[in-house]
DNA sequence: ACGTCATATAGGACTTGTCCTATATTCAGT
DNA sequence: ACTGAATATAGGACAAGTCCTATATGACGT
């Protein structure tokens, strides 16, 4: 259950609302790892109930009150615990891949045009990262760790990205060839 | 549910057991679609009950009967509109940027320390899908589509895994300069 | 002798995440 | 005038995935 975790990360910066915590997910954590709003608010509840965040109510009149939430010291500790543990063994899903694997149905035209598909979602991505990382500060090795190691996500969803499109290149020069040959 | 279209894919290339089904995930696509057991078995079922697979029962005395699955033609609808269905936006977790995300607060040592477990983490899936595609056809231009793009998903996985170890490497770099140059 | 692995299927309990809806107001654009 | 977005929280229903256990037996190593 990491996201109660990334609520307990954001939370520690900065006491936050629900909303605020939607906001910074949206902003600086949707390409990493998404948060569903509902969910996010039901996790506050349970963070609360668990005693790790307390909320303070902020009352207004034209809309639902705002709670804002801080990290209490069991929260600080769960936090501090979740960042030592060891590393879990990665075992993240791929649709793309899983698609792909089966599609020789597609033919080899097919399956070209789901590489291109593929390679226009990365190209996006990346776009949309480039001008994320380029709205961030020019030389990280003057800011805090944190907003370094934030900007460090970024890179990666940068190179992976880059990956990404280096190997659906290769792999459609390969079925071009492939293609050519079998004519 | 991709699993029910990765159970429909495998099926189409091969009458299976669920066992069977199990092997083949845990062998082939286990790197980019870990199938769990028990939800394999359900998915089964309820493939069947919905007419997309039939299973016929191998009886056997010392161990409990196989239900040997082979996909019906609403299967292979399903399974072919699933192939030419829109690519579904790329949101995937990385537990591991998340946590990286939030490690400030162990220091510069800790968040190196973070990164070496990644590394070698890394290093040891490229390894496992080195030895993979070493096992597999030199020439993968002389095979079959399918058997082509099978290998093409553990080229991504090589691919990533190496993106992955040159990002861990660079930003390792930095933090070395960060750290020294903080003293 | 004893544990454990491979074969083969299956259910229960649970967690996590998704999607949709509800509520209530203000402000900006068309 | 009307529509939609932003603010702000929350519940219901459901889908997908995880973890553990149960059952039954033969083979293999120590």
């Amino acid at each position: 259950m990491s996201l109660l975790h990334a609520v307990l990360g954001f939370v520690a910066i900065q006491p936050m609302t629900g909303y605020e915590l939607g906001k910074a997910f949206s902003t600086t954590a949707a390409h990493f790892w998404p948060a569903d709003q509902s969910q996010l608010y039901r996790t506050l509840h349970r963070a609360e109930a668990d005693g790790l965040v307390e909320s303070t109510t902020v009352e207004q009149t034209t809309r639902p009150d705002r709670r804002l939430y801080s990290l209490l010291d069991p929260g600080r500790e769960a936090l501090d615990a979740w960042l030592a543990s060891p590393l879990e063994p990665d075992n993240s899903r791929e649709p793309f891949l899983l698609r792909l694997f089966f599609a020789a149905s597609l033919g080899t035209a097919g399956v070209i045009e789901l590489l291109d598909q593929r390679r226009s979602a990365a190209v996006e991505l990346l776009t949309t990262l480039d001008a994320l990382a380029s709205s961030a500060p020019q030389k990280p090795s003057k800011t805090t760790l944190a907003i370094h190691l934030q900007y460090a996500t970024l890179e990666s969803g940068r190179t992976h990205a880059r990956a990404e499109i280096t190997w659906l290149d290769e792999l459609r020069a390969q079925l071009t060839d492939y293609k050519e040959s079998a004519q």
